[in-house]
Parts: structure tokens; sequence; C-alpha cells
DNA sequence: AACGTTTCCGGTAACGTTGCCGGAAGCTCA
DNA sequence: TGAGCTTCCGGCAACGTTACCGGAAACGTT
């Protein structure tokens, strides 16, 4: 028991060889007899030998771990995306080492700090509602560890960023809530600066340009955060005159906090006023009226940001591209 | 640019004195003059001295990384379970490596090797619902790797657990429903096999027991898997004759998708059948009627998993015990 | 038979850190 | 004034691995 897990030197001495000729045996180069490197391979297997992760990553300076920090994992949409990148880690080889910022700046900071410590070989960002510097993520990417943003980015800086295409999205719904024959549709607005935010608003407004419909400051109700927050906003829709006949929120979960809201203060859903959100959480199906929602795909955001960020760690061309996944609209009850 | 990190020996050489008396100032042990000291500190804070990682996990033998197996991460329960890991181990300053089983043996055992070889300083697991066998576990306890198991969990394997008490939140759930007048209840079931499921199933039981109704066969309908495969068994429910006037479902998923099913074919709930759900999802509070459920607080469980499993890795006890966190009945309009 | 080439292997240094040992200087005290 | 103690520091080995260099042996060529 207890005894220490064994190594190439062990192995080295069993087979009166020296540690080097173990270590080309083991990692498959040449300038190595093929009985030799058969007898060490035999002998690795039957001593149950693994290599030691450490040692490795301090010779040849790469640990194989990527860093990855979200706002919050306790989201469906962060939980899809981190499923497709432990997905792809996986298949390279490649370790997730993860955090979350519980949408704080500080914290966003210390993790990363703390990730970079421990010499990860790439960082995987979607950044905190606080987040607005982009001072601290500069100095990470001078000392050459490449970084890939997704979903929630700040644009203005360098690095490859995977998005979905939350403008179209937006544009989608409300024009779809237009056709249905919507004209003062509310927009519950998430936190102001967030790139999400301000892309959903945008392709809110430009499907009401598009349109010719008025636009309508009233119809704009902010909410300081994210989820649970919204509650104070959708509270003035039932005060607004004349009442509005659509909605677009920015998220399912206030989507449906409305549609509660509404119905129980006898406004109905969709006749009275026609409802949108955002994400194709589950809860959008589950609720009553089902939710018209925009889909956008959490999983293959993540497996593409994680296959970004491996190519880049391999070829280090140090991009700044942005990716644009297309969402989808899925039309349910809330807008018949 | 591209320079290499600062290390132990730069600052060593700018301040003329040896590695080993700026290891001394920078860890803070006594053996060092205060002035020194201070002047290491400085020149470190200077350079934006950063410890390499690795070499320090490989002479101490720990690596502050804690690695966590869940089956799958897209789901609310484990999202949730792993939000309150993370926050755990940043407070006590370890590092979580995550990886998911996506339900098969096969990820799990290859995962748990890749963790183990990265010198985990330990483990915490939630196993798929295709394992059965202990035997690879034992092998990683061997070494010496403390292991802590949560919610789904291999009863005879020796090792701490945290679950919830899912047989008392089963059998407080069909009590609920023999109180508001079920006699003839559906259970679906989840794998066999798998111990939330015996847990949930046996808490069913006996509640029917302590109630004195007769257990029927037909109303336990099994589902293979987890999540969306409920559809094949709730179908039966609707040619059940007589028709049964309560439902418990393994999980909310299953409830929701029941509800929707019943409510399609006109069999109204909660007036004909009373429904009662596992896990408190979100969507349950969406959905109508607003479902009936069993809250299981994984935030609390995922804490107090990683809680314990780093105090085993201070004060290496080894223990065996189970700790069972309670459930809560939420009850709804599904069983009004 | 002498020389070049290939095949295979061992030795050594290095990665960045810590732990241990020994020793020089300065201090205290008889 | 020298013995003993404390304070402080440097050197060396070690952790487990890889990279590089050099060389012995075997082989082939003319």
């Amino acid at each position: 028991m207890e005894k220490h897990p064994v190594t190439i030197k062990d192995i080295a001495k069993r087979l009166n060889v020296s540690v080097s000729t173990v270590s080309r045996a083991l990692r498959n180069v040449s300038d190595i007899n093929p009985a030799t490197k058969e007898a060490v391979l035999q002998l690795a297997e039957e001593l149950n030998y693994e290599p030691n992760y450490m040692a490795q990553s301090l010779v040849n300076k790469k640990t194989r771990i990527i860093g990855v920090i979200v706002p919050a994992i306790h989201s469906n949409y962060f939980s899809e995306a981190l499923s497709g990148m432990t997905d792809v880690a996986n298949e390279n080889n490649y370790y997730l080492m993860f955090c979350q910022s519980n949408e704080t700046f500080s914290q966003e900071i210390s993790s990363m700090k703390k990730l970079v410590a421990c010499n990860v070989d790439g960082l995987l960002l979607s950044i905190s509602k606080e987040t607005k510097d982009p001072a601290e993520f500069e100095k990470i990417r001078e000392k050459g560890t490449p970084i890939v943003m997704f979903d929630r980015i700040l644009p203005d800086f360098c690095c490859n960023k995977v998005i979905v295409d939350e403008y179209e999205g937006a544009f989608k719904a409300v024009e779809h809530l237009i056709k249905r024959g919507c004209r003062r549709i509310v927009h519950i607005a998430g936190p102001a600066g967030l790139s999400i935010s301000e892309n959903r608003m945008q392709g809110y407004l430009d499907a009401l340009k598009k349109y010719k419909l008025p636009m309508d400051e009233k119809l704009i109700l902010r909410c300081k955060a994210f989820e649970d927050d919204a509650l104070p906003a959708i509270k003035k829709i039932a005060h607004l005159r004349p009442l509005p006949d659509g909605l677009f929120a920015i998220n399912d979960r206030s989507a449906v906090l409305a549609i509660k809201y509404l119905r129980s203060h006898n406004i109905s859903v969709p006749e009275a006023i026609k409802v949108a959100g955002f994400n194709d959480d589950p809860i959008s199906e589950a609720v009553e009226p089902s939710l018209t929602t925009v889909m956008q795909p959490g999983y293959e955001v993540g497996k593409l940001a994680m296959g970004i960020l491996i190519d880049e760690i391999k070829n280090k061309p140090n991009g700044n591209q942005t990716i644009r996944l297309r969402t989808k609209l899925i039309i349910r009850d809330s807008s018949k």
C-alpha cells in the first residue's frame, strides 16, 4: 500500500536499460530497437505505468489544460455550451478546468489569474455582466495564452469569438410578431453594455424600422440583472396605455414570468399580447401557452469555440475572427 | 514578446541571492531576514512573478486539482451541483477539472483514468446509468486517491457519499397524492439498478403500503433511459383500465411530458389524474398546471461533497459515510 | 581491410520548484 | 576571548520527464 506510483526509472531499472531508452520506447519515436521497445511497453503495461503529467508538462511547457470561465454554470445555455466543450476537449485529449464568475468582475479576474498561474494552454471566456474593461485580458494575451470568447464577448478585444447571431434571431422573432399583427411591441431588455443585450435590442429596433413601426422608449424595459430580476420590469407592462399587443423578451425566463404575470392579471396570451422569448430553454415548451422563442445552438457554440481554441494553440495564428452561428425561430402557441 | 515567464531564478539573479533564499522569502517561512524577504517580495511583485504550478506539484506531489465526473452536465440538477462544487473549490484554493460520461461506462472509466493520470488530489463522481461494477474504482482508491460519490452512487463501494434522501422525498410525494385522494397511482420509474431509481421506487412502494393500497405491477412503468425517453411509458397510461387517478414520475421532465400527453388526450390534470414529479426543475413551475414536485438541494449536495472531499484530502481518514440531505415537497397545482 | 553509415543506446542537462544540510557570520555569556 | 547559540543563507539533490549529444557496435561498401 501507499507505495509510490511506478515511474520511468522503475521500468529502466527492471529492464537494465537507461531512462532515456524507456522514454523513447514509450514515446514511439525512432532510434529504438523494436525488441527493446516491445519489452518496455510490455513491462509498462504490466506495472500499470502512467506517465507523470506534471513532469511532462514541466519540460515541454504544455499542460493540455483549457481554462473555461462562464458567468454561471447554472443556466441551460451555458451548461449546453460546456457540454460541447468537454466533448471536444476529450476527443482531442485536452483537459478542461472550470470556473464561474457568478456574474462578478472580481471573481472573473481572480479565476482567470488562477487559471493562468496553472499554465493553461488556452482560455475560453464568456464575460460577466459587470465586465467592461479588456485591460486584464490584454495582459493574459501578452503572455501568449490564446483566448477565445464565446457568447458574451467584448467586441473590441482582439481574439477569436464565437457567438450566435443574436441580432438576426431577435430580428426574426420581432418580425414574426409583427407579421402576426402586433403593432406595439414591448421589449424586455438585458443589462446595458452587454453585447447580447445590445444585439438583441438592435434586432428589435431594426425589425420595427423595417416595418415602419414607431419606436417608443416607454416600451423598452431594462432589467438590471439576468434571469429572475425581470419582474419589476414586467409589472410595468400592465400599466402601459394603450396596452401593448406584443412582447419580445431577452430570454425565456423573463418571457415565462411575463406570461404568468399577464395571465394572472387577466390579460390573455396570445390573444391580447403575443409573446416571444429567446433561448429555447426547456421551460419554453412546458409553459402554457408554449412559448415562441429563438433557439441558439449552445452545444454547437461550445464545440466550435473549443475547436477554434485548440487549433489556435496548435498553430498560433492569434486570430481575430468572429463566428456567428445561426439561430432558429421556434414558433409555438404564445404567438398564435 | 514571447519571452519566458519570470522564474525564481530570475529574481535570485537580479537580487544576487540564491534561489533557495528567494523560495524561502516567497513561501513565508522562517530562516529569512525580514529585509531580504521584503526585497524579494517587492521584486516579485514588480516582475509579476507567478509560481510555476507544475513544478510545485511535481515536488510536493499535490496538484490541488479535483476531478469531477458527471453523467451529463446538461441537466439542471448536475449543473446546480457543479456550481456548488466550484464555489467551494474556489474558496479553498482548489481547481476543478471536469469530465462528463455521457451516461456511458466506457467514457466514465476513460475520463477517470485521464483524471488520475493528471494526478488529481481527489475525485468527485456521479455514476452513469450503465455503471454496475466498482472494480475500476477500487483500483483508483488503492492508489490513494480519495473518492466521494454524490447523487448517483454505488452503495457497496466503500467511500464517502452525499445524496439526497430520495426515498423520503418519493415517500412524501406519494403520501401527498394519497392524502389528496388518489388510490391508483402510476409510477414512472427510472432505469433498473440505479440507486436513485430504486430509492424513489421504494419510497413509492412504502407509501402505498403505509396506506394499505394494493401494489399493482401494471402501474409501474420503467423507462430505459433518462430524460426524454419516458414517452413510450407514458403512452401506456391512457390505456390502463381502470384509469389511474395519480402519477408519480421519477423526474420533472417525465412528469411534464405526462401532463402534456394526458391533457392532449382529454384527461384532465389534476381533476382526473393528479401528478407529482421530482427535482423542482424550472419547468415544473412553468408548466400548466404547475407541477407538484420534490425539491432536491443540488447546489448544497455539490458544496457538501466538495467539502467532504477536501477534508478527506487534508486528513486522510478514508471514510465510508453516507450523508443524506433532506428534500422538500413543493406543492403546486398539479395535485390540487 | 579500411572506411563511412546506420542503428541503437547511455549520459547529462534541463524544466522550476522545494527540502535538507552545512556553514559563515554575528551575538551572548561566562 | 573563546565556546556555544542564533540568524541567515548557499549548495546540492530531488521530483519525473524530455532533449540533445556523443559514441559503441554492427553493417555495408569499395
